[in-house]
DNA sequence: CTATGCACTGGATCAATGATCCGGTGCTCG
DNA sequence: CGAGCACCGGATCATTGATCCAGTGCATAG
């Protein structure tokens, strides 16, 4: 972790995790069968830093809200996991958290219709927010992101709005946009539990 | 492209493509810095067939659910792409299509304030989505999958909502539950056009 | 017709890396 | 005290990205 915190994920050697851990090389293959389970215990290790909320007693938007940016923030703040994002991702820390917002969101009076398509959105939006984020601040570090910059400032008259209205730049523009897309997905969510559009089917609220 | 698309993108190698080409793999790099410039260019080049809806008279909405679904559409039938949208997007094709979503979007009456938010939630919604479905789909291809139900069901005391209500399994769920954030967010940004919140300052349409 | 220059090619080669083989090493328990 | 086992690591292999440099063929100038 602190290997992968510090210098990235592509500089992350089973040579230089020995080094880091005073060992042989070799020795890691006998806790570990490949390199790629290293990187499946890392990024489980990581969600166990999302606070999972526990009767808040704040509604379930509060509580999701919640899990949501926790998410975020441990993506964020291990810059090298959005990247791995790409695979299964099974380890029981995931797990649990999935549980918990599947949970939350039936609780709360979604339909098993939309549950996995809340669930699913929520996630993804999570998933893909930390990625853009994680590529502009850290892969670029500075020099691609000023490339970039350039870039779109020399070919002004070929893309006039987006040199304009360009991508974020600031900090708070990625917070506050972010926090602007999960209301509009939760208020997807909740208009969903309101008006039950699902004919001859009742509402979980309903069997209650 | 070819390549990438029968056998993925762990398995591009230089000297691959370079026996797929006809020709010796030291070639290659005559016409190319480095093999993450193939890669830029290969992602670069499936955005060309993602069609930009010109002059459709539907509205804004049909306009950017078209080129939404178009988008995800490209990645899921590259199924390699998705796991490299966590590099810097600059290539020409990239950049034509956000210029779309930003001009689509401004022209809707989009506030500049909520502008980057919807078009960042947008993208970003459909680069989770489709890293999601295709981690699934292809890195699984069914034995992945095979086990991930498995060890869902032998540990269905611990995640018993998940177990119940497990994860999207069928195609179409993939396809309804995709078009159900994608409203969510259009709702919102739509939300956002019609009442404006942003006080002292004029709303695009009204300044026309 | 020839010479010059240049776009382009590819065999040899290097360093880094993931992974395996196999012979140790030290601790524990009977 | 000795057997068994969990654990270690040097040597080694195959793969791969990348570079060096000696060509090769073609077009154009003289």
């Amino acid at each position: 972790m602190a290997l992968l915190d510090e210098e990235g994920a592509d500089r992350l050697t089973m040579r230089r995790l020995a080094e880091r851990l005073g060992t042989g090389s070799t020795t890691l293959y006998w806790h570990v069968k490949t390199k790629d389970d290293v990187l499946d215990l890392a990024l489980d290790t990581i969600f166990a830093e999302v606070e999972i909320p526990r009767e808040s007693g704040q509604g379930w938007r509060t509580d999701i809200t919640t899990l949501i940016n926790g998410w975020r923030a441990v993506l964020l703040r291990h810059s090298w996991s959005a990247a791995l994002l790409g695979r299964p991702m099974l380890g029981p820390n995931v797990l649990a958290r999935s549980e918990f917002l599947y949970a939350t969101l039936l609780d709360a009076g979604v339909t098993e219709s939309r549950l996995t398509a809340a669930a699913y959105g929520l996630s993804n939006y999570v998933i893909g927010s930390a990625l853009m984020q994680t590529t502009w601040l850290t892969s670029a570090e500075q020099a691609v992101r000023q490339a970039a910059r350039e870039h779109l400032h020399a070919t002004r008259e070929r893309y006039p709005t987006l040199a304009a209205h360009g991508p974020a730049v600031a900090d708070d523009d990625w917070e506050t946009g972010f926090a602007l897309g999960l209301t509009w997905l939760l208020d997807g969510i909740e208009t969903g539990i309101a008006t039950e559009d699902a004919p001859g089917r009742d509402s979980i609220r309903d069997r209650r």
